[in-house]
DNA sequence: CGTTCTATGTGAAAGAGTTCACATAGCACT
DNA sequence: AGTGCTATGTGAACTCTTTCACATAGAACG
C-alpha cells in the first residue's frame, strides 16, 4: 500500500484507512509540498537562464509569497541541499528537485480524446520542454482516426490497450466525455499503466498501484465564485444596519 | 495555502452583536471544503436526474472515497440541510450548494489568448452548462483578430481593458505565455475585474481583492511523475530506516 | 401516541501541515 | 587561526483539517 497514494484533500486515490502504522515508514510528503516542489524548479530553471548562480530560501520565498520556512522544511524533507550562510546552489538545487519529481529521465504520454481539450494537449509545447513525449492520440471519432494531428496520427481507441503496452505509455491524459472515462480508465489499468492524468469530472475507479491526478477547470470556476460571491455577501454584512 | 487572496479583513472590525445572532460567514472556510462542494454538486446533478429524492451522507461519501463524517461537516459549516435519520434531500441541497458557491445565476467570462487551451476553453460545453457565458476572446494575433472561434469573434487584446468593462467581466481566463502573463494580469486588475483563471505557470502580482486560481497540468504530470518514481525507490526503502 | 430505528449535526480528539525560533555550519575577512 | 556574520536545518509550537463518537431529531409503524 502506498502512502503516496493517500492524498488529503483530493480524492484521486482509492483508499481505505484500514492498516494501521505500517512498520517505519521512510515518512509522507504532503501534496502541498510536492507541489511547491514542482514551482519551485520551475522558478529555478529561469534563474538559471538568468545566470543567478546562488538563492536564499528568503529570496525563493518572496517571489512565490511562501516563507522562507516552508521552503526549508519542503527542501530538507528530502536532505541539505543549501549552504548555512550562503543559500542554495541555483543549478544543483535544481538537478536535485528534477531528481526528487522523477524528472530525470523522459516520459511517455497517451493522449485519449481529441476534443477540445485533447487538441490542446497535443499541442500544448510545455509537454515535450519539461520531459513529457506525447507517442500516441487516441480518438473513437472515425472522421479523425488516422488523420494527422499537429504530427501524430490519431490511433482508433479499439487499439487502446495493445497500443499503450507496444509503446510502453508511463502515463495517459484522458479528455474524453465523463460518461465514458471509467470504461476507458478500465482498459488503461489493464494496459499497467500506473498514472492518469484525467480532465473528466467524475471519480475514476482504479486499483491502488495506479494514481490518478484530476484537472478540472469548472472546480476552480466555481472556487473563484464562491469566493467572489461570499466577498460580496460579507460586505453587505459589514454594513452596519444600526 | 492557495493563490486564493487572504480575505480575512474581520480582525477590524469588532465583534459588536448589534444583529440578531444570524451569522453569516463567520469562519474561514477551507479550500478543500469548497472544492468538496464542487463535487457533491456535481453528482447531487446526476442523482437527481436519476430521480434519486434523498441520499446519505454515507451513501455521498462513498462514491467519491471520503468519509460520511467529512460530507456531514463540510455541509455543516453553511447550515443544516438533512433529516436526522434519512438523509439529504437531493433537490434541495443541490440548490443549497448552488447558492453556497454564488451558482444561482450566470457568470460572464472572458477568454484571454486563442492557442491551445484558449481554444480549447472556447469551445468547452461544459461552460455554458454549469453557468459559464464566454462572452468575450482576446488575442494579439493579427491574422486571430476578428475572425471567429467558435461563434465568438476575436477581439484585438489592445481593446482589452475597455472590452472587460463594457462586457462587465466577471472572471478572465488567462490562456497566454508566460512572459507575458503579468502585464495582461494587471490590464485585467485594472479593468475591476476579481477572478482570474490563470494557465500560466507563474505567480500573479494581484492586489488582496483579486481572486487568482490556477490551473497547471505540468505540476499534476510532476506529482505523478514524483508519485510513480518514489513508488519504485519505496520499494528499494522499505527494508530498513530508523 | 409511543417505541424503535436510522442518519444527522457537532463538540472533542486526533492527525497534518505550517510557522517559529534558534543552534550551528560555513564563508569572508583580517 | 580567529572572529563575525548570515542563512540553513530542524525540533517544538501552533494552527488548520479530518475523523470520531454520540446525543438527538425525525420517520415509520404498530
Amino acid at each position: 500500500m502506498s502512502d503516496i497514494s493517500e492524498t488529503n484533500s483530493e480524492e484521486n486515490i482509492a483508499d481505505i484507512p484500514s492498516k494501521p502504522a505500517k512498520s517505519s515508514r521512510p515518512k509522507r510528503i504532503s501534496d502541498s509540498t510536492i507541489h511547491r516542489l514542482s514551482r519551485y524548479l520551475r522558478l529555478l530553471g529561469r534563474l538559471e537562464a538568468d545566470g543567478v548562480k546562488t538563492i536564499s530560501s528568503k529570496e525563493l520565498a518572496s517571489i512565490k509569497r511562501l516563507t522562507p520556512a516552508q521552503v526549508r522544511k519542503d527542501l530538507s524533507f528530502f536532505g541539505s541541499f543549501g549552504t548555512r550562510g550562503l543559500g542554495y546552489p541555483v543549478s544543483e538545487l535544481k538537478v536535485k528537485i528534477s531528481g526528487i519529481l522523477g524528472l530525470d529521465h523522459r516520459w511517455r504520454l497517451a493522449i485519449v480524446g481529441v476534443g477540445n481539450i485533447g487538441s490542446a494537449l497535443v499541442g500544448h509545447k510545455e509537454f515535450p520542454e519539461r520531459g513529457f513525449d506525447i507517442r500516441l492520440v487516441f480518438d473513437n471519432d472515425q472522421r479523425k482516426i488516422g488523420s494527422k494531428h499537429k504530427g501524430l496520427i490519431v490511433s482508433d481507441i479499439k487499439n487502446l490497450k495493445e497500443g499503450l503496452i507496444a509503446e510502453k505509455i508511463d502515463i495517459v491524459a484522458l479528455a474524453v466525455p465523463a460518461s465514458v472515462a471509467q470504461e476507458i480508465t478500465d482498459v488503461i489499468v489493464e494496459a499497467g499503466v500506473r498514472g492518469i492524468l484525467t480532465f473528466a469530472p467524475i471519480h475514476l475507479d482504479t486499483p491502488e498501484r495506479v494514481f490518478v491526478r484530476r484537472e478540472d477547470m469548472t472546480m476552480e470556476l466555481e472556487y473563484l465564485t464562491y469566493a467572489l460571491s461570499s466577498e460580496d455577501i460579507k460586505s453587505i454584512n459589514d454594513i452596519d444596519l444600526s
